[in-house]
RNA sequence: GCCCGCGUGGUGGAAUGGUAGACACAGGAGACUUAAAAUCUCUAGGCCGUAUAGGCCGUGCCGGUUCGAAUCCGGCCGCGGGUACCA
């Protein structure tokens, strides 16, 4: 043993590991389970630091939970359905099943090295049959139970192309291949019931304890509960009455006009007679379906002609205009504008000349409010003069309380709950995805497949040639004989389904399968009842609400069907939201102002600026963005583990940024952790070759040293603070250097240090365990327990300010007296220099931590 | 736009109401070496100062609460994530 060569080691560690089945999951009543689970990647075909991150710190818990005596499950798999294979086939003509494995292989390979505790044995991809057999399986079931139902919705719809874009093939509200102007249009599409559930996800919210708090109120502001007033404005012209929704029903005397989406009923009758509303109504489709879009686009209206009666002023007409910003999915699709106290109403009452009327001043009155809407505080005291309930001054919510009631009894509206969430559209009309498992028939209309006859799998060619994406649109819909099927009920002739399911819907229980992942059904009873719920699921933040709000329902629907225990409607016990690993984008703008994306390998930096090594022209930067394989901007971690090996990149990853944070990659810092792997693996060596005999000196501080490491990396373990355990293992190697004890302490601290070390770098504290006559693997050593009776100090030494500044210290006796603390502190030099006869108002003695006299 | 975060030395960061800068990187000085690399030792927020004397300033900005604020509260600014068809 002389130098530290990672490549031979983790090889060796990995083998053993591998033959021991060490990380197979295997039932066992006998021991507390433990599930450990990081989101499943995508195969991009690169492991990026995001993945490393990610695995590390997963594998880190994996290990220390083995240490402490669990039955641990670590499964891996791929998410593997998704556009970009769709988008590698249009650019290189291969097939998405053939790009999409062969990354797979690859991703496998490169995780395989970094020595992560997964259990191997339960890999599976999404876009394996079988995996999807399942989903259609659940699908079916979910239909019979009610959950999945037909109605129309928004797409984006690319004119040129005539095809459907996703949000992120519309950039600045064209088309990312045709350039066109994208339009908004209407399609039949499946959904869940999601909204159903909409209460139910909201306060269960409340017994996640070990889900991150901005995670909950993501999701709580997601889902949107809101109580307000449903009532309807009488037509003047005779017509239906526009029923409203509005969650501040306290400014109705402030109103100035009736808003309607241009999807609401009244628009489309209009449009259908009245070639002008046609006209704007167009208008309004232009651009994309994204809420952003919507809301930052330009506000558009038109008035209709149409007026209203205020409910509590006959007299009083409000115009009804079509609004581009009001949105046919949420309420009723309809609102009154408050300009005064709402500034999207505000701009558009400026916009297009509509009174501005103050509910906080008599009508008529001039109002402070110009270019800003007056919003009061929640808890403000509010007047208002115009009051209709008796009532003068609230604060806001009680006015709204109040408002509600008052409408409520006197008979013209009604408190209403509302949501935000709405439900999951599923159909995506894609070929590389699940696809939906029904049949149209002419006679009988829409039938759900018949589950011996699945899976419904994708079909590989057309006419014994590649499915074909050199033309926009779904292949599946234009293969020559895919969607011939026979209707399940009469058996007559009919067509598949083209449309494929939502990737969200692969990865909403994944986590389920992993328990089971080779069942002919989605589960099974017995593993999942054991294996279930995910008892720490970690990942990224990006994901904090679909993924993990889509995830929630899915186990709630597959408790409905069955699959589920009921103890597993939320599955996961524990999350942790790691930050994302960013690095700078180098981008260009051509002339049609659609971006090209250079690798950071093609950039060359000087003075802050980018240029390409190619041509030497600039490129733009844009600092520090989410690693994204569209984007360019993903660092390849493989010359790291090439070069240093898989402890070291483990190391690097763990240490110096906190878990949660996103870390802006630098190449930086992997020499350095090498270094210390280095330096650890020669304090062994060196301690294998003392003298039995040296009895050395300070065993005990040595020791003492020892049990304060394990009682704060363990600590830092269970709290995910990797860094900072890492840091007080980097103390504690350096004690151990300097320490003058004798061999048996040396090695005890050694064996401990490389114990505390194993969930980080598993391979080098296998090799220094094995070294010094550990018994067994280090991965299965039960987890050191720190002395309580070793930790206690008998001195504490205390900082004393004066005034809130730091003027000394003294170093007392643990249990000393407040009193003598005082008299002592009072005594120092410094203190009373800087006193300078002056007597203290006040001191204050927080016995352990600090003495501050108030001069 | 809206919702949620984050902002501390040259750099990554530590400290979650109690000594701001632990631990590390890059830097500086020294030892070893013919030399370099490696390794080891010391040093290191800024300013004034000969000073390991002392003092002042300092955690994005402005204000507040407190004996005491990086930490809690209010308001700004900047950056990041999400925004329902990226995964």
């Amino acid at each position: 043993m002389s130098r530290y060569s990672p490549a031979e080691i983790e090889a060796r560690w990995q083998e053993a590991w591998s033959k021991n089945e060490t990380f197979k999951a295997v039932r066992d009543e006998a021991k507390p389970k433990y599930y450990v689970l990081e989101m499943f990647p995508y195969p991009s075909g690169k492991l990026h630091m995001g993945h490393v991150r990610n695995y590390t710190m997963g594998d880190v818990i994996a290990r220390y939970k083995i240490a402490t005596g669990h039955n641990v499950l670590h499964p891996m798999g791929f998410d593997a359905f998704g556009m970009p294979a769709e988008n590698a086939a249009m650019a290189s003509g291969g097939h998405p099943k053939d790009w999409t494995y062969s990354n797979i292989d690859t991703m496998v390979e490169q995780m395989k090295p970094l020595g992560l505790s997964l259990d191997w044995s339960r890999m599976f991809a999404t876009c394996d049959e079988d995996y999807y057999g399942q989903q259609q399986a659940l699908f079916l079931d979910f239909l019979e139970k009610g959950l999945v139902y037909r109605k129309n919705a928004v797409v984006n719809w690319d004119p040129v192309d005539m095809t459907v874009l996703a949000n992120e093939q519309v950039e600045g509200g064209r088309g990312w291949r045709s350039g066109a102007l994208v339009e908004r249009r209407e399609l039949t599409q499946w959904f869940f019931k999601i909204s159903e559930h909409s209460d139910e996800l909201l306060t269960a919210l409340d017994d996640l304890d070990n889900w991150p708090a901005k995670v909950r109120l993501m999701q709580e502001n997601w889902i949107g509960k809101s109580r307000g007033l449903e009532f309807g404005f009488e037509r003047t012209d005779g017509g239906e009455p526009i029923t409203v929704y509005t969650t501040r029903p306290d400014t109705l005397m402030g109103a100035s006009f009736v808003g309607i989406s241009p999807d609401h009923p009244i628009a489309k009758e209009l449009e259908a007679s009245h070639p002008e509303v046609a006209a704007f109504v167009a208008e309004c489709r232009k651009g994309g379906t994204t809420e952003e879009a919507i809301e930052t686009g330009e506000k558009l209206g038109y008035d209709t002609g149409i007026r209203v009666k205020h409910p509590l002023n006959p007299e009083w007409d409000l115009p009804v205009w079509i609004a581009n910003f009001i949105l046919m999915d949420y309420g009723t699709g309809a609102i009154f504008a408050c300009p005064a106290h709402d500034q999207r109403d505000l701009d558009f009452c400026r916009k297009y000349d509509l009174p501005v009327v103050d509910t906080f001043y008599a009508i008529g009155d001039e109002t402070p409010v110009d270019k800003t809407a007056f919003v009061p505080g929640k808890d403000e005291k509010v007047k208002w003069v115009n009051h209709f309930a008796g009532l003068d001054e609230a604060t806001g919510q009680e006015a709204i309380d109040v408002t509600i009631d008052f409408a409520e009894k006197a008979g013209w509206g009604k408190g209403v709950t509302n949501f935000r969430l709405r439900d999951w559209g599923l159909s995506r009309q894609r070929y590389w995805g699940c696809p939906i498992p029904v049949v149209h028939c002419d006679s009988c209309g829409v039938v759900p497949e018949k589950k011996e006859n699945l899976p419904i799998a994708l079909p590989y060619d057309e006419d014994g040639k590649a499915i074909d994406f050199s033309v926009p649109g779904n292949p599946l819909d234009r293969h020559p004989s895919w969607r011939d099927c026979s209707c399940p009920k009469c058996g007559a002739p009919a067509k598949r389904e083209t449309d494929t399911m939502d990737t969200f819907v692969d990865s909403s229980w994944y986590f389920a399968r992993f328990t089971a992942p080779t069942a002919d059904t989605p589960t099974v009873a017995e593993d999942a009842a054991y294996w279930m719920n995910v008892d720490q699921y970690i990942g990224g933040i990006e994901h904090a609400i679909l993924h993990l709000l889509y995830s929630r329902f899915f186990a709630r629907a597959m408790h409905i069907c069955g699959h589920l225990p009921e103890t597993a409607i939320e599955p996961f016990d524990a999350l942790f939201t790691q930050g994302m690993v960013t690095h700078a984008i180098y981008k260009r703008e051509n002339q049609s102002g659609r971006p090209s994306y250079f690798y950071p390998e093609e950039v060359e930096l000087r003075d802050g600026k980018a240029f390409l090594k190619e041509d030497g022209s600039e490129v733009d930067i844009v600092p520090s963005a989410k690693m994204s394989k569209s984007k360019n901007n993903v660092v390849d971690p493989l010359f790291i583990i090439e070069n240093y090996g898989a402890d070291t990149a483990r190391w690097f990853v763990l240490s110096d940024s906190p878990p949660e944070r996103d870390v802006e990659w630098t190449a930086s810092g992997a020499e350095a952790a090498y270094k210390h792997l280095t330096r650890v693996w020669g304090l062994c060596d060196r301690i294998g070759t003392m003298d039995e005999a040296d009895k050395g000196q300070g065993d005990d501080t040595l020791l003492r040293e020892m049990h304060k490491a394990i009682r704060d990396v363990t600590l830092g373990v269970e709290s995910f603070g990797f860094n900072a355990s890492i840091a007080k293992l980097y103390a504690f190697t350096n004690a151990i250097a300097k320490s003058k004890a004798g061999k048996a302490a040396k090695r005890e601290a050694i064996m401990t240090l490389a114990q505390l070390m194993s969930p980080m770098t598993p391979h080098l504290a296998e090799d220094i365990w094995a070294h010094q006559g550990g018994e067994g693997l280090v991965v299965n050593a039960p987890w050191p327990v720190a002395d309580e009776a070793m930790l206690i100090e008998a001195n504490v030494t205390m900082p004393i300010q004066i005034n809130g500044k730091r003027r000394g210290e003294i170093t007392v006796p643990k249990d000393m007296p407040k009193e003598e603390v005082e008299k002592l502190a009072l005594a120092q030099e410094a203190v009373v220099r800087t006193l300078d006869g002056a007597q203290p108002k006040k001191i204050i003695v927080v016995p352990g931590r600090i003495v501050n006299v108030v001069a």
